[in-house]
RNA sequence: GGAGAGGUGGCGGAGUGGUCGAUCGCGCCGGUCUCGAAAACCGGAGUGGGUGCAAGCCCACCGUGGGUUCGAAUCCCACCCUCUCCGCCA
């Protein structure tokens, strides 16, 4: 997997879709061809002349109005100062743009008077009007191309910095930095060694690293028998939950997307080297994240449409690029996984209240398994790019003893709407602004699973199942130790 | 994959080179009328950017990207998408 697959945007749809890691240069991908596709949606008026792009990832009219703010918290996730830059660019942009339109402006100008001319029939003053024209448009030409540049220019830098932080978010470095805040359900007291979940006897019939591996290589898995019965209940379970107990709507989703929504749900231009991409230019989604908030991209909702919440259970494709070493047997880390998401799309005010009630129907579906978990909020240094803050739910796995990641929850704010272009209409009138966006695990299949299998795992190597699958099972409430379910 | 039709403002639908950002209808908002509503009538209303204290002025946007022209929704080229029929297919 080391080939970076040339990228080969237009080709016929026919073309098979072979998958290559893709090129871990985000410079090829951010050429304003590929940009102004998502860019130009319909109404946001966006030219690749002299015209701005317009939209642009974070609020450059509040950078200009307070850069020491923003700054500030920037600095809390780490990055140095860069509105000195953005504010340089941005006023070179301005002026650059301020020269072309008033060119611009001049021309039009003439050009009607030519009309006026032709119309009335003198033909010399058509004549001079022309020429004068043709002249005046050689001259303007070069500053358009300026302007387009300059303001291609401060969009990619906007496009390449991350979210800020909400001012209740805990600084820090990194992990160790990070809050607990909740904690839910006692580990049991095993009195034997508990195992990790691809050593317990039940589990190992259900559960075959080494066919996958034939199969694609590391770091993948097929799943047999009960195991996979268990891990397809689970997913049935929680979308089920979702929808019912929850009121989210089902979705099913596309795996398969084009450029622009990673860049809307902010995969591109940063982190291309963590996903798949086809010879003809799809992305494998690492999360139905991509998908579902994609969906609302360059779209103005009317409030009352607010909140959209979603759920979708999809397959999620990762190169892990980065964790090379970490993780490697079982199947807690995997390139490919199933995973039930859940977005919502709201406005900006309510997205504080629907982080928590995102993070509450998270947490519900561990405790609806009985599985000990810990909440907790990320210190700055431990966000990811998109997110202004983020829960994220650890689950209790007894093979480890140590809480691992199951669920991440974040609220992006406006951070991805700029992006995509998505506002909503107020319903008390006005301009229409950007909605704010959510997104969570609700869960990781694959993980859930694993802590199933190691929070129910018994003596003799059998696993008793939570309840709340049972139904799922047919009524079966365990794996026997040699695999079965029963 | 083959053949055909088409992409215009929230929707429908005009517009084939010169104040067209775009006629008109529906829908929407405000007002008049009414006890109230409906109807009728009057008025308003796109998006982004630049500039300005502001009113306003200017630029761009009619699927996308190029081209022709003094001037393009209108002409030319390429691409994308949608629909219909045929073929194939889970």
């Amino acid at each position: 997997m080391r080939h970076p697959g040339p990228r080969t945007p237009r080709r016929p749809r026919t073309c098979g879709a072979k998958v290559g890691r893709a090129a871990g240069c985000p410079t090829g991908l951010r050429r304003s061809g590929s940009l102004s596709g998502f860019s130009k949606r319909r109404g946001s008026g966006i030219r690749g002349q002299v015209q701005s792009r317009g939209l642009i990832m974070h609020d450059i009219r509040a950078i200009r109005e307070n850069p020491a703010a923003f700054d500030a918290a920037l600095s809390r996730r780490g990055m140095s100062g860069l509105s000195a830059e953005i504010l340089a660019l941005d006023e070179a942009r301005r002026a650059q743009i301020l020269a072309a339109e008033t060119g611009k402006a001049e021309l039009n100008k003439l050009s009607r008077q030519a009309g006026a001319a032709k119309a009335s029939g003198d033909t010399a003053q058509f004549q001079a009007l022309s020429e004068s024209a043709s002249l005046r448009k050689a001259m303007i030409a070069n500053g358009e191309k300026l302007a387009a540049d300059l303001d291609t220019r401060l969009r990619d830098m906007l496009m390449g910095i991350p979210n800020l932080p909400l001012a209740e978010v805990p600084d820090g470095r990194d992990e160790a930095d990070n809050l607990e805040i909740r904690r839910w359900g006692n580990p049991r007291n095993f009195d034997f060694t508990p195992k990790e979940h691809f050593e317990i006897a039940g589990v190992l019939p259900g559960m075959d690293f080494e066919t996958a591996a034939k199969l694609s290589g590391s770091r993948f898995v097929v799943l047999k028998g009960a195991v996979a019965r268990v891990h397809r209940a689970l997913a049935q379970m929680m979308v089920d939950t979702h929808v019912e107990d929850h009121g989210l709507t089902e979705t099913w989703t596309p795996v398969l997307v084009k450029e622009e929504a990673m860049y809307g749900t902010n995969q591109l231009p940063k982190f291309a080297e963590d996903s798949y991409q086809t010879t003809n230019g799809w992305w494998l989604i690492p999360t139905s994240e991509v998908t579902l908030t994609n969906s609302v991209a360059g779209d103005i909702l009317e409030e009352a449409r607010l909140p959209i919440r979603m759920t979708a259970h999809t397959q999620c494709f990762r190169s892990e690029a980065g964790s090379a070493g970490k993780d490697t047997t079982g199947m807690l880390r995997q390139h490919q996984f199933e995973k039930v998401e859940m977005v919502t799309i709201c406005t900006p005010e309510t997205a504080l209240a629907e982080h928590e009630r995102m993070t509450g129907c998270a947490q519900a579906i561990l405790e609806k398994l009985g599985l000990p978990y810990r909440t907790i909020v990320l210190c700055t240094g431990d966000m990811g790019f998109g997110a202004q803050k983020t829960h994220d739910l650890e689950v209790w796995l007894p093979g480890q003893q140590k809480y691992r990641e199951i669920s991440s929850v974040s609220t992006c704010g406006s951070f991805q709407a700029r992006r995509m272009n998505a506002r909503f209409r107020p319903a008390s009138g006005g301009k229409p602004d950007f909605v704010a966006t959510l997104n969570g695990s609700g869960l990781a299949v694959g993980r859930c699973l694993i802590a199933v299998l190691e929070n129910g795992q018994q003596a003799d190597g059998s696993v008793d199942l939570p309840a709340a699958l049972h139904p799922y099972l047919g009524g079966k409430t365990r794996i026997t130790a040699d695999g079965a379910l029963a």
